[in-house]
DNA sequence: GTATGGATCATCT
DNA sequence: GATGATCCATACG
Protein backbone atom coordinates (compact mmCIF):
# COMPACT_ATOMS: atom_id res chain seq x y z
CA UNK A 1 0.00 0.00 0.00
CA UNK A 2 1.24 3.44 -0.89
CA UNK A 3 0.54 6.41 1.30
CA UNK A 4 0.46 10.07 0.31
CA UNK A 5 1.17 12.50 3.17
CA UNK A 6 -1.31 15.30 3.70
CA UNK A 7 0.05 18.70 2.56
CA UNK A 8 1.26 21.25 5.08
CA UNK A 9 -1.78 23.41 4.36
CA UNK A 10 -4.00 20.62 5.73
CA UNK A 11 -2.44 21.04 9.17
CA UNK A 12 -2.82 24.81 9.09
CA UNK A 13 -6.57 24.77 9.69
CA UNK A 14 -7.91 26.05 13.02
CA UNK A 15 -7.28 23.40 15.67
CA UNK A 16 -10.90 22.38 16.20
CA UNK A 17 -11.41 22.11 12.43
CA UNK A 18 -8.27 20.03 12.07
CA UNK A 19 -9.38 17.73 14.89
CA UNK A 20 -12.47 16.89 12.83
CA UNK A 21 -10.60 16.73 9.53
CA UNK A 22 -8.16 14.18 10.96
CA UNK A 23 -10.97 11.67 11.44
CA UNK A 24 -10.81 9.14 8.63
CA UNK A 25 -7.19 9.93 7.77
CA UNK A 26 -4.59 7.17 7.99
CA UNK A 27 -1.82 7.17 10.57
CA UNK A 28 1.19 5.23 9.25
CA UNK A 29 4.34 4.16 11.09
CA UNK A 30 7.27 2.43 9.43
CA UNK A 31 9.79 0.49 11.50
CA UNK A 32 12.45 -2.13 10.84
CA UNK A 33 9.80 -4.73 11.57
CA UNK A 34 7.53 -3.41 8.87
CA UNK A 35 4.72 -0.98 8.24
CA UNK A 36 1.62 -0.57 10.39
CA UNK A 37 -1.30 1.79 9.85
CA UNK A 38 -4.82 2.59 10.92
CA UNK A 39 -7.69 5.00 10.29
CA UNK A 40 -7.95 7.77 12.87
CA UNK A 41 -11.40 7.47 14.47
CA UNK A 42 -11.10 9.56 17.63
CA UNK A 43 -9.31 12.83 18.46
CA UNK A 44 -9.18 15.34 21.30
CA UNK A 45 -8.15 19.01 21.04
CA UNK A 46 -5.94 20.87 23.53
CA UNK A 47 -5.94 24.61 23.02
CA UNK A 48 -2.85 25.79 24.88
CA UNK A 49 -3.11 29.11 26.74
CA UNK A 50 -6.83 29.01 27.54
CA UNK A 51 -7.02 25.31 28.32
CA UNK A 52 -6.37 24.35 31.95
CA UNK A 53 -6.13 20.71 30.96
CA UNK A 54 -3.34 21.28 28.43
CA UNK A 55 0.32 20.91 29.24
CA UNK A 56 0.82 24.25 27.57
CA UNK A 57 -1.80 26.08 29.70
CA UNK A 58 -0.84 29.70 30.21
CA UNK A 59 1.86 29.40 27.56
CA UNK A 60 3.90 27.18 29.82
CA UNK A 61 6.97 26.53 27.75
CA UNK A 62 9.31 23.78 28.91
CA UNK A 63 11.52 21.19 27.36
CA UNK A 64 8.50 18.91 27.06
CA UNK A 65 6.02 21.39 25.56
CA UNK A 66 8.59 23.08 23.33
CA UNK A 67 7.47 21.40 20.12
CA UNK A 68 3.89 22.65 20.60
CA UNK A 69 5.22 26.17 20.04
CA UNK A 70 6.44 25.16 16.61
CA UNK A 71 4.58 25.02 13.32
CA UNK A 72 1.58 22.79 12.65
CA UNK A 73 2.18 19.23 11.53
CA UNK A 74 4.93 18.46 14.05
CA UNK A 75 4.80 15.40 16.31
CA UNK A 76 4.34 15.73 20.06
CA UNK A 77 4.82 12.49 21.97
CA UNK A 78 4.47 12.27 25.73
CA UNK A 79 5.04 9.53 28.30
CA UNK A 80 2.14 8.88 30.67
CA UNK A 81 2.69 6.28 33.40
CA UNK A 82 3.66 3.19 31.43
CA UNK A 83 2.46 4.46 28.07
CA UNK A 84 3.32 6.80 25.27
CA UNK A 85 0.73 9.18 23.75
CA UNK A 86 0.89 10.89 20.37
CA UNK A 87 -0.35 14.36 19.37
CA UNK A 88 -0.52 16.39 16.18
CA UNK A 89 0.80 19.91 16.74
CA UNK A 90 -1.52 22.56 15.30
CA UNK A 91 -1.92 26.33 15.40
CA UNK A 92 0.61 28.84 14.17
CA UNK A 93 4.14 29.19 15.42
CA UNK A 94 4.21 30.36 19.07
CA UNK A 95 0.63 29.08 19.52
CA UNK A 96 0.88 25.94 21.69
CA UNK A 97 -2.08 23.92 20.42
CA UNK A 98 -2.25 20.19 19.76
CA UNK A 99 -4.60 17.31 19.02
CA UNK A 100 -4.38 14.01 20.84
CA UNK A 101 -5.03 10.93 18.74
CA UNK A 102 -7.16 8.75 21.00
CA UNK A 103 -8.06 5.80 18.76
CA UNK A 104 -7.46 4.27 15.33
CA UNK A 105 -8.95 1.40 13.34
CA UNK A 106 -6.33 -1.21 12.27
CA UNK A 107 -5.65 -1.16 8.51
CA UNK A 108 -2.26 -2.51 7.48
CA UNK A 109 0.33 -4.54 9.40
CA UNK A 110 -2.24 -6.60 11.27
CA UNK A 111 0.19 -9.40 12.13
CA UNK A 112 2.65 -6.87 13.51
CA UNK A 113 0.00 -5.25 15.66
CA UNK A 114 -1.24 -8.58 16.89
CA UNK A 115 2.28 -9.46 18.05
CA UNK A 116 2.73 -6.09 19.76
CA UNK A 117 -0.63 -6.41 21.48
CA UNK A 118 -0.50 -10.14 22.15
CA UNK A 119 -3.08 -11.44 24.57
CA UNK A 120 -5.78 -9.03 23.45
CA UNK A 121 -8.66 -9.34 20.99
CA UNK A 122 -8.44 -7.18 17.86
CA UNK A 123 -10.86 -4.59 19.15
CA UNK A 124 -8.48 -3.79 22.00
CA UNK A 125 -5.38 -3.32 19.86
CA UNK A 126 -5.90 0.37 19.15
CA UNK A 127 -9.01 1.66 20.98
CA UNK A 128 -7.11 3.98 23.32
CA UNK A 129 -4.28 6.53 23.12
CA UNK A 130 -1.74 4.37 24.94
CA UNK A 131 -2.76 1.27 22.99
CA UNK A 132 -2.47 2.60 19.48
CA UNK A 133 1.05 3.88 20.05
CA UNK A 134 2.10 0.43 21.17
CA UNK A 135 0.33 -1.29 18.27
CA UNK A 136 1.86 1.04 15.68
CA UNK A 137 5.28 1.25 17.35
CA UNK A 138 5.23 4.98 18.11
CA UNK A 139 7.73 6.08 20.78
CA UNK A 140 9.50 9.15 22.18
CA UNK A 141 11.92 8.78 19.27
CA UNK A 142 9.21 10.32 17.12
CA UNK A 143 9.08 13.46 19.28
CA UNK A 144 9.81 16.64 17.31
CA UNK A 145 9.46 15.14 13.84
CA UNK A 146 6.60 15.89 11.48
CA UNK A 147 3.77 13.95 9.87
CA UNK A 148 4.75 14.89 6.31
CA UNK A 149 7.45 12.29 5.81
CA UNK A 150 8.40 8.79 7.00
CA UNK A 151 8.73 7.03 9.34
CA UNK A 152 5.56 8.55 10.78
CA UNK A 153 3.02 10.15 8.44
CA UNK A 154 -0.65 11.06 8.18
CA UNK A 155 -2.18 10.10 4.85
CA UNK A 156 -5.42 10.68 3.05
CA UNK A 157 -8.11 8.19 4.07
CA UNK A 158 -11.87 8.29 3.76
CA UNK A 159 -14.48 10.88 4.67
CA UNK A 160 -16.51 9.80 7.71
CA UNK A 161 -20.27 9.74 7.25
CA UNK A 162 -21.00 11.29 10.60
CA UNK A 163 -18.85 12.96 13.24
CA UNK A 164 -19.90 13.27 16.87
CA UNK A 165 -18.49 15.69 19.43
CA UNK A 166 -18.47 15.45 23.21
CA UNK A 167 -16.66 16.16 26.44
CA UNK A 168 -13.10 15.08 26.90
CA UNK A 169 -12.03 12.05 28.88
CA UNK A 170 -9.60 11.45 31.72
CA UNK A 171 -9.72 15.00 33.04
CA UNK A 172 -11.40 15.50 36.41
CA UNK A 173 -9.61 18.03 38.57
CA UNK A 174 -8.98 20.80 36.10
CA UNK A 175 -12.09 22.90 36.64
CA UNK A 176 -14.29 24.03 33.82
CA UNK A 177 -11.91 22.89 31.08
CA UNK A 178 -13.24 19.41 31.77
CA UNK A 179 -16.56 20.13 30.10
CA UNK A 180 -15.34 21.63 26.83
CA UNK A 181 -16.76 19.67 23.86
CA UNK A 182 -13.36 19.17 22.29
CA UNK A 183 -13.44 15.44 21.69
CA UNK A 184 -14.46 14.12 18.29
CA UNK A 185 -15.09 10.65 16.99
CA UNK A 186 -16.59 8.74 14.06
CA UNK A 187 -20.15 7.75 14.88
CA UNK A 188 -20.68 4.06 15.64
CA UNK A 189 -17.07 3.08 14.98
CA UNK A 190 -16.24 0.06 17.19
CA UNK A 191 -12.66 1.21 17.82
CA UNK A 192 -13.57 4.43 19.62
CA UNK A 193 -12.57 4.27 23.32
CA UNK A 194 -15.24 3.90 26.03
C1' DG B 1 -22.22 -3.72 33.32
C1' DT B 2 -19.41 -0.26 37.05
C1' DA B 3 -15.59 0.57 40.59
C1' DT B 4 -11.11 0.45 42.46
C1' DG B 5 -6.12 0.25 42.86
C1' DG B 6 -1.40 -0.71 41.18
C1' DA B 7 2.12 -0.27 37.67
C1' DT B 8 6.19 2.89 36.77
C1' DC B 9 8.71 7.01 34.78
C1' DA B 10 9.57 11.51 32.51
C1' DT B 11 8.81 15.90 33.94
C1' DC B 12 8.23 19.54 37.10
C1' DT B 13 8.43 21.77 42.02
C1' DG C 1 9.11 14.33 46.40
C1' DA C 2 4.64 14.81 43.74
C1' DT C 3 2.12 14.50 39.61
C1' DG C 4 -0.37 12.53 35.65
C1' DA C 5 -4.11 13.76 28.37
C1' DT C 6 -3.57 5.51 30.76
C1' DC C 7 -4.21 0.53 30.93
C1' DC C 8 -5.19 -3.67 33.01
C1' DA C 9 -6.65 -7.06 36.43
C1' DT C 10 -9.70 -7.91 39.93
C1' DA C 11 -13.97 -7.58 42.62
C1' DC C 12 -18.69 -7.07 42.77
C1' DG C 13 -23.75 -6.60 41.17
Amino acid sequence: MNYIPMPLSFFQQPTLELAKSLLGCVLVKETEEGKASGYIVETEAYLGPADRAAHSYGNRRTKRTEVMFHEAGRIYTYVMHTHCLVNVVSGEKEKPEAILIRAVEPLEGLELMERRRSGHVKKNWTNGPGKLTKALGITMEDYGGNFLEPPLIISKGYRPEEIVEGKRIGIDNTGEARDYPWRFWVKDNPYVSR
